[in-house]
DNA sequence: ATTATCTATAGATCTATAGATAATGC
DNA sequence: ATTATCTATAGATCTATAGATAATGC
């Protein structure tokens, strides 16, 4: 399914466009601070929203939050679809989720701030971000790419070290974050079971440039 | 230094013993729901503990999640070091360290479910576990156990696996966890650079027995 | 006519402090 | 005499809702 089905009519694109404000200044506090303990009362003043509007699309502050993070993971998952279709070893397909990953702490700081926030609660969530990894592992498995024993531990692994990744990027914001990407890279990859040699040379591999 | 000067009078002993109650009350919480809007008042009662005491201690409830934290940080360190001592082996110590994570979230849940929390903000932070990390990881780089080029970005990718091997035990309660530890601590010893063999051996050694 | 948004507000917290009380040091 | 704790409370929020307003559908 797609995002969600396309507006039809100005009402209806009024009030996503409402709901959407909400979530972008949640997402901004999420990324600021974390502190979710700011008022309704400013959260709809930062959105340039009436306070009461608020109760219109969500009953809690827990909730609005919620489906912030989310909203985050989505674009998340959607900017690395677009910025990783055509690789199709499923090793290359890690190493470049990774390098990506902390170039994004810097082309999209709200966004990573929010994952580096809250990412660990959903790593075994059913999203389609957790679905995709674990189809890719499982590729990788079979074709003999990765030796590994059970598929959900290497989520989390995977999942865990790109988080760790982030935090990287931003509570060492002195270090060459390419650099560590690589580094990280590859040793995720002879985690997975990559031979040490290919993973050195698959976690350097151009990176398919974004047109 | 020791934890801090032993409470020389009784004075003293119960202002200490009022600090802590507050402190186990926080930790509860962000176990429980991780939800740190709790009022100060509930959060006193909880403690039993007069409402204005809390000002004595603390200046805000920020402060008190933050030394709930940097407590069970503590505490996580030093059961870790009371168990692990007389293993000299660097990879022997992180397999082990793994899989007595792992159990100590069944014997230690509200420990680990603050760790689950707030761990990942301070993987990178100044404490007495991430140095303790950081030279085992250097002991074992420099007697060639492992083989990695950036101890910081291994030290990042260990505390993210570690991590993520808590979020593991909690969201799927239902997997053994013994098993998922082990398997865990053989990918991360892999991805340390010690041979799949050696890798596979070490992470099923037996655990010092404790006493 | 319908629906979302906005404004205003009542009632319910919640924080921070002041002042009283209790416990200990010397 | 000193210090922490406790009780009580003032003042400042904050939440949730009711009712008015504005925008669109049909």
């Amino acid at each position: 399914m797609p995002t969600s089905a396309p507006p039809s009519n100005r009402f209806e694109r009024r009030r996503a466009e409402t709901r959407r404000a909400l979530i972008r200044a949640a997402r901004q506090i999420l990324a600021e601070t974390g502190d979710t303990s700011a008022s309704i009362q400013m959260i709809a003043e930062r959105a340039d929203v009436g306070f009461g509007s608020f109760y219109n699309h969500f009953e809690s502050k827990a909730e609005l939050f919620d489906a912030a993070v989310v909203d985050a993971l989505e674009e998340f998952g959607q900017n690395s679809d677009d910025r990783l279709t055509g690789i199709d070893d499923p090793a290359e397909l890690v190493a470049a989720g990774f390098r990506l990953s902390a170039r994004m702490a810097d082309s999209h700081p709200e966004l990573m701030q929010v994952l580096r926030r809250r990412g660990l609660g959903h790593i075994h969530a059913d999203n389609g971000l957790a679905r995709r990894a674990l189809r890719d592992l499982e590729a990788g498995m079979a074709s003999g790419r990765f030796t590994t024993v059970d598929p959900t531990v290497a989520l989390s692994a995977l999942g865990g070290t790109l988080l760790s990744l982030v935090e990287l990027r931003f509570a060492r914001p002195d270090l060459d974050g390419d650099e560590a990407a690589v580094n990280l890279a590859e040793m995720v990859l002879r985690m997975l079971g990559v031979p040490p040699a290919d993973a050195h040379e698959v976690a350097r591999r151009p990176l398919p440039d974004f047109t």
